[in-house]
RNA sequence: CGGGGAUUGGCGCAAUUGGCUAGCGUGCAUGGUUUGGGACCAUGAGGUUGCAGGUUCGAAUCCUGUAUCCCCGACCA
């Protein structure tokens, strides 16, 4: 094998991880701590996924809007425990245009009160009701410790914001909204994930329930990787916000929001990247198909355009017949780069009407007929994309540990680590003390997990059914 | 924010009791030979050693401050 331009991720996950994400050009430090620049190629990702997701939004009749950056402080403290839980980690603005302003301003970590003081003035009566929007913008949030993708300072992502009239159908906005998310990392990210329900020591800061999609990561920590919360009308009433019902009685509307960030870009690279660089599923890569024409072969050059020609009216094709790079060369900045297929077209193809497949998530290489191609490369796109996803998902059912003594607990945790399934009594003191020993916390109690009598792995008591534990990234 | 490590041509690194013109690999430029898994030869350009001060005859090296990055923790999408 020919030595390694990139650090290994069988080596340090951590290392091979940061320089990837530089060297494969997604994205790099910035000048301002914290926050990072995404590049072209990183943002094309993002374009992606927003407009997979943005179809079925639009589908279920929420609509994009866009509210203000900052938010006047005094909004932020009208839930107590919103501003609560928000408040470590808020950039404040104090001065503006010179001089020092009569209210702060506090840069967005998220937007609920600043919406829900427009849909206050926007609606009276429960006809006005449900009002469901979005939003893809940037917050800022001021962490203490950064990583590209997974945590900088000013993300982006999307906030759906919906507020109905009675309870059944915020649930239902809720459950959707996950089932969005999950449909995202499934269907498009090939990242298996597992959703359920939030303790109440993990759920959003101001929300009744907050129901989560948890990913594992290749070293055993969990991802976080979009979250649903169902706010109750504890926000419409700490903004009294009320409309008038069908009787003429204050209704207070019941509220749900959603969120999905440029943090699953880290989980993708995370997922599925190997010793060689990025692997992408076909679903969500850039580029899908790189055409290689051997440098120098005439034949091939020409062959290799008429291919790339027919293959972009279909797919993300492109050829790079850029000269002054050796023909291993580019094989390796394209594996780097993970793009799902190449196609390498020599004079000893074109003699023969034929191309070269490799496909990147194993490596294996055919012949393949011009004739025979879009057949072939239809099949291997699909093949790629379900391959994937069942190597995340065995990946992730060979480390989900069903778990009966602390010990085992504790054993698990300070080695492989994992998602461990165990009984808890849902005490945040049993919680609490669990995190501290182990750093596991509470991912979430998955969808579908049956009742099943036993006893909470920490303290004994009795418990109802195995909640999910991991150490979350 | 606490503990540890780092910052030297674009990138990766070397250079101590403080001492000669700060080296090497890679990349870059030019010419030639090459091109099917990160090519080779020759020549050449490229540095006020993160930044700001200080000590000294003399600082990449010692001191103070500061910025940024990485790792481990607490906080978090």
């Amino acid at each position: 094998m020919a030595k390694k331009f990139i650090k290994l991720k069988s080596e340090d996950l951590s290392e091979w991880y940061n320089d990837l994400v530089v060297k494969a050009e997604l994205a790099d430090y910035s000048p301002v701590k914290g926050c990072m620049v995404i590049r072209p190629y990183g943002y094309a990702i993002w374009e992606r996924i927003q407009s997979f997701m943005d179809k079925f939004i639009k589908e279920k009749g929420v609509q994009n809007a866009y509210f203000p950056l900052f938010i006047p402080e005094s909004f932020l403290k009208k839930e107590k425990e919103h501003v609560a839980g928000f408040a470590p980690e808020l950039a404040v603005v104090t001065m503006g245009g010179g001089q020092e302003l009569t209210e702060k301003l506090i840069v967005r970590p998220t937007s609920e009160t600043i919406m829900y003081e427009m849909y206050k003035k926007w609606t009276q009566s429960w006809r006005d009701l449900p009002v469901k929007m979005n939003q893809w913008c940037n917050v800022v949030r001021w962490e203490q410790r950064t990583y590209l993708f997974l945590r900088t300072t000013e993300f982006l992502w999307q906030e759906g914001h919906c507020a109905h009239a009675t309870a059944a159908e915020n649930q239902d906005m809720v459950q959707w909204a996950l089932d969005l998310y999950k449909k995202t990392y499934t269907d498009l990210l090939a990242i298996y994930g597992v959703t359920g329900v939030k303790s109440d020591a993990e759920k959003f800061a101001g929300a009744g329930k907050t129901y989560s999609i948890e990913a594992l990561m290749p070293n055993g920590k969990a991802l976080q990787a979009g979250t649903s919360h169902d706010l109750g009308q504890n926000f419409a009433k700490s903004f009294d916000w009320s409309v008038q019902d069908q009787n003429g009685d204050k209704l207070y509307p019941y509220q749900n929001s959603w969120g999905l960030s440029t943090r699953s870009i880290g989980g993708l690279i995370m997922v599925h990247g190997d010793d060689n660089g990025l692997v992408f599923p076909p679903q969500i890569a850039p580029i899908q198909l790189i055409i290689v024409p051997i440098p120098g072969h005439e034949k091939a050059v020409k062959l290799a355009n008429s291919v790339n020609k027919n293959l972009k009216l279909k797919y993300r094709s492109q050829i790079d017949d850029f000269e002054g790079e050796t023909a291993g060369f580019k094989f390796n900045k394209w594996e780097m780069k993970g793009v799902p297929l190449r196609l390498e077209i020599g004079d000893k193809e074109a003699d023969i009407n034929s191309v070269v497949v490799l496909r990147r998530d194993t490596l294996e290489k055919q012949t393949v007929k011009i004739a025979d191609l879009e057949k072939t490369i239809d099949q291997l796109l699909i093949d790629i994309q379900a391959n994937l996803l069942q190597k995340h998902k065995k990946f992730t059912q060979d480390n989900t540990f069903s778990v009966d003594s602390f010990d085992e607990f504790k054993k698990i945790m300070s080695t492989t680590r994992g998602f461990i399934s165990a009984h808890w009594c849902e005490s945040s003191e049993c919680e609490a003390k669990i995190k501290e020993e182990t750093k596991a916390t509470t991912r979430c109690l998955p969808d579908g997990q049956k009742d099943e009598k036993g006893v909470c792995v920490h303290c004994g008591k009795p418990s109802n059914h195995r909640w999910l534990f991991a150490q979350s990234y």
